[in-house]
DNA sequence: GTGATGACGCAGT
DNA sequence: GACTGCGCCATCA
């Protein structure tokens, strides 16, 4: 849940929550925080995590990744491995920039409240 | 105020 | 199963 709202509430200031709350070692999609948050769009999860400007507010976007368990946003990290290195050390498996038994994998916000 | 862009998703082919 | 086109909503020029 998101114990600490932003003096001014925006909709990627939830992104950043959520992203923060996904679990070590398991990744989300943009379109399952969109639902999730109710945005409407999967767009608008990744231009928030685009304004994040990537690590260095300890949210890690690496988990974060498109419906297909594509590193869609690996070229807005501070290098185009460095998503792929995150995961790997983290013990997901990615394989030609696509995380690998992604759907075993998988983690929706809606399990952090269940 | 209008047009174009974007770390995407889904329906149709 | 893979590719293409359209739609989503907010921000920037």
């Amino acid at each position: 849940m998101f114990t600490d709202p932003p003096s001014s509430p925006s909709y990627y200031e939830l992104v950043y929550e959520v992203t923060k709350n996904i679990p070590f070692g398991r990744v989300s999609t943009y379109g399952a925080i969109a639902d999730y948050l109710a945005l409407g769009s999967a767009r608008m999860v990744g231009w928030a995590l685009h304004q994040c400007g990537n690590l260095g507010d300890g949210v890690p976007a690496h988990r974060v990744v498109n419906r297909k368990g594509e590193l869609s946003g690996r070229v807005h990290f501070r290098t185009p491995t460095l998503m792929q290195e995150l995961l790997e050390a983290e013990g997901v498996v990615v394989v030609d920039d696509k995380i690998k038994d992604f759907k075993e994998i998988y983690w929706h916000p809606q399990e952090m409240e269940e």
